[in-house]
RNA sequence: UCAGUUGGCCAGAUGGUCGCUGUAAGGCUGUUAUGGCUUUAGAGAGGAAAGUCCGAGCAUCUAAAGAACAGAGUGCAAGUUAACGGCUUGUGGAGGCAACUUCAAGGAAAGUGCAACAGAAAUAGACUGCCCCGCCCCGUGCGGAGCGAUGAUGGAAAGGUGGAGUAAGAGCCCACCGAGCGAUUGGCAACAACCGCUGCAAUGUAAACCCCACUCGAUGCAAGGUUAAGUUUGGACAAAUGUGCGUUCUUUCACGUCCAACAAAAACACCGCUUGAACUUGCUGGCGACAGCAAGUCUGGAUAGAUGACCAUCCAAAACAGAACUCGGCUUAUAGACCAACUGUAAAC
RNA sequence: GCGCCUGUGGUGAAAUGGAUAUCACGACGGUCUACGGAACCGUUAUUCCGGGUUCGAGUCCCAGCAGACGCA
C-alpha cells in the first residue's frame, strides 16, 4: 500500500487543521480521516543542511515508520527540527516510537 | 635520505536479511480510459552530480537574405574542437637555484577625460640657478647674451653610466647599455639573431570614455506537444500605406492580426526522457590538445521526488557531497591511499 | 530547474578612483544636576571574503560566500 502524502494542498490542510505533538527533535501533525489506511508526509526544511543530509534523514525516517505499527484512520506530517540530522539511527527510532505513543494516548482520550 | 615540481588514478570492498524505483518476460484482476497486484531475471548517483560562469544540441517565437545604426562579448601566434571566454604547443613579460609556475598580453603620434597630497615645475612655459659682458649708488643691484647640468618631492621629472669638451654647459661628440627605423638570415606565424642608420621626438591610465579587428536574434524542458472537445461572444486596426526574431531601410516569401471575457481541465495521465559530438579495449598518425580505424557494451530516468537499515570480516569506515532535458569546459569543496616522470642551493656515504 | 538583484558602525542611509570612510537614530562612558531629562564632549567599522588593474580601490574587473526577489 502507498502511504505517502503527495499534494501540496493536503500538506497545507494538515498544517492548518492538525493537532501538534512535540518532542525534542520532531513535531507531528495529526488529522483524522475516513479511510482505513494512514498517510504520512515528511517535511525537512533547507535550514537543516544540504540536499545530501536532508535526503539521508528522510530515508531513515521512512525506514523507521515502515517498521512501526502506525495508528490508522489518520493522516500525518512528520516535521524534523534542527538537531535531527546529527542523531544516530537508534536515537531517531526511540524518539519516533515515543511520538507515536503520545499520539495514541491523545487519540484514545 | 631529505625537500620539492608536474601529471595520472581510486573515492571503501565482500557476504547475508528486510525495504525502495524503472526495464524485460509471464500470471491474476479492473476501468469509459491512463491502470492495480504478483512471480522471475537483470539494472539503479558523482569526481565534482554543486556553483550556474561560458559554449552547444533540442524546442518555441511564421520564413529567408543583405546594409547601416544601437547593444553585449572577446583581444600575442599557430593549432585543436560541433562550439567556446575551453584545451594544446610555442612567443614575449614576471617569479623561482632548478624541475617548473604564472599573465584580459591589440592601440596612449585619431580625439576627450583624470592624475589627490607633495614638489620650483606634472607635459612644458615660468621660477631657482650656472657662466660671460656692460652700467652704476659697487650691492643680497640692474640690463644684455649664452646654458639647460643643480633644485629636498613624487608612482612618474624629459634616455642611463663613464669619458672627451667648454666661459659655463648640453647626445654637441665618443664607448657600452636602452629606444626607434630599415635590411638580411631563421621561423607557417607570434618573434628571435645579427648588421646598419637615427643623437633620441613620444609621462601614466584603455580592468576611464574611446579607436581597430573578430563574434553574437530572443526565450529556456516551468521550453514545447498529446489525450482536447470553441466555425463562442465583444472590442480595436484592416485587405495594405498592415503584421511577421533590437531599430531603420532594401529584396523575396507568407498571412488577416491583436486585446478582453466566458467555457473546459479526467490529473496519482502520457510524450519530450534517455543510443549519445556515448563508453571500454586495441592499433595507427601527431611533441601535444586531438583525430582516424577495428572489435565489444547498453550503463539511472524519479515527479512530495527512488540507493536506506542491521549483522559479520578486512586495525578503522571516519572527506566533500545526491541525477531532475542532455552533452563539452571552467570555477569552488574534498579524508585518506597509490603510481609515473623530473629537479636540487643543502646534508651524509 | 531557470532568471534577476543587493551586501558600508547595533539600525537606516551617504560618499566623482584621492588625505584618518560621513550623517541620523540607538547603546555605552563623561561633563552639568541634590537626582533625572534636555544640552555638550567622547567611544562604537576587517566597507561580506579572496585575488587582480592602478601611484592609490568602499568605488573598476574576476572568482567565491550570504541574503532577497521573480517564473507554477
Amino acid at each position: 500500500m502507498d502511504h505517502r502524502l503527495k499534494k501540496n494542498s493536503q500538506f497545507n490542510y494538515i498544517y492548518k487543521k492538525g493537532e501538534k505533538v512535540h518532542t525534542e527533535n520532531f513535531t507531528l501533525f495529526v488529522v483524522r480521516s475516513k479511510f482505513s489506511c494512514y498517510k504520512i508526509g515528511f517535511s525537512i526544511s533547507k535550514k537543516l543542511g544540504k540536499a545530501n543530509k536532508r535526503n539521508k534523514l528522510k530515508r531513515r525516517m521512512r525506514e523507521i515508520v515502515r517498521n512501526l505499527q502506525v495508528p490508522s484512520f489518520c493522516n500525518y506530517v512528520l516535521l524534523a527540527k534542527e538537531n535531527a540530522t546529527n542523531l544516530e539511527f537508534c536515537d531517531l527510532k526511540k524518539e519516533i516510537e515515543k511520538i507515536f505513543e503520545k499520539v495514541e494516548k491523545k487519540l484514545n482520550v
